[in-house]
DNA sequence: TTTCCTAACTAACGGTTGTTAGGCAAAGAT
DNA sequence: ATCTTTGCCTAACAACCGTTAGTTAGGAAA
């Protein structure tokens, strides 16, 4: 390697605009001009376009995983579990907001077979919170409700900071995750 | 007319396209093709691609301002309000789901001028939420917090229904306005 | 009947898309 | 000193993009 990292300038770029303009909108030779080079020496480096946006999905998917599965797994009460995941889930989107918005947003631009592999991983990544808020209204610590539905409406308002946090702002990650986590616990109500 | 509603046709088959495989990745001639007329027939009835999005984004902003300004403007108290309020604006996006995903999701690939307009009623919009929160934390009816997090978290949150709800499901846009409503303003815990 | 209007058509415009082929200069390995 | 690899280039491909121009068929109005 001459520069070192070539590659990781490309999708550093394809984070960029995939996140701001979206995939579609965003052509090969718009990465290439943020990178210094032409459209087709990009392909010196990468498989394709597809293959950047399948990488940059997974690596946000594996962000998240790798963030919550451990708390889940350990022996806390659930209230204290979900409080500490919740945070941790907001906080990876604050620290990879670029990534996250990719993984929100464009993964329906993949592949039909890659679309599938990603719809897997988000369904067994929302059954880790599915399973702490079953417990926890079984033991009575959260009030009853449909466990389904707390954790996609839980996980779906989680995931709306990725629309508005920008890191130039005041907030922190770890505040924003503490605040989305209090709120949602406590409520609005006082 | 031959046709009673060409061009009503041609917007619903731009609703469903748009809000699908978003704007970008949907041409002049797709949308035709679902009304079963060739692309360059769609400019009899339309002005242009960008204009049928325009239209589309007032008619999302506009429902969402009607449904919720009234219920401000009522002498109720602080919390009742915006217990309404996001009732109201989780149940607009329901019966609207197509109109408000292309609202949340695609405004940006608009001219600047329009892109501008669409925040500024945005803002407006969110303004009356901001009012009302922070009446009630003068009330002492919320907890005390800063009402511009609260409000942009809350709209936010509201909003991540139009990931995940499909009318197809045994949720009606109702009882899904009164769920949002209630978690967020009682929270998980019991 | 003749005229006019409408909604559709085909053809084409200039430009852009993702991607491949082939070449060239520099650097590293033998 | 020669060979091989690397990283970029230009040129080009076939397909597709939003949009315009010109045409045609059919019904309404005169």
């Amino acid at each position: 390697m001459s520069t070192p990292g070539k590659k990781e300038q490309i999708y550093a770029a394809a984070r960029a605009l995939f996140s701001t303009r979206g995939y579609a909108a965003t052509t090969v030779r718009d990465i290439a001009k943020e990178v210094g080079i032409r459209g087709a020496s990009v392909y010196a480096h990468v498989d394709g376009k597809e293959r950047i946006l399948w990488d940059l999905v997974i690596e946000a998917a594996d962000a998240f995983r790798d963030a919550v599965r451990p708390i889940m797994a350990s022996p806390l009460a659930p209230d204290e579990k979900l409080r500490l995941a919740m945070a941790e889930h907001v906080t990876v989107i604050a620290r990879n907001i670029e990534t996250s918005t990719i993984y929100f947003h464009e993964w329906q631009h993949l592949s039909p077979a890659r679309k599938r592999a990603v719809r897997d991983r988000r369904d067994t990544y929302e059954q880790l919170f599915r399973a702490v808020i079953a417990e926890g209204m079984k033991k009575r610590v959260f009030a009853k409700r449909d466990p389904r539905h707390v954790s996609i409406v839980l996980l779906s308002s989680l995931n709306g900071v990725s629309t508005w946090f920008r890191p130039s702002g005041p907030l922190s990650p770890e505040s924003l995750g503490a605040l989305y986590a209090d709120l949602l616990l406590k409520g609005i109500l006082r």
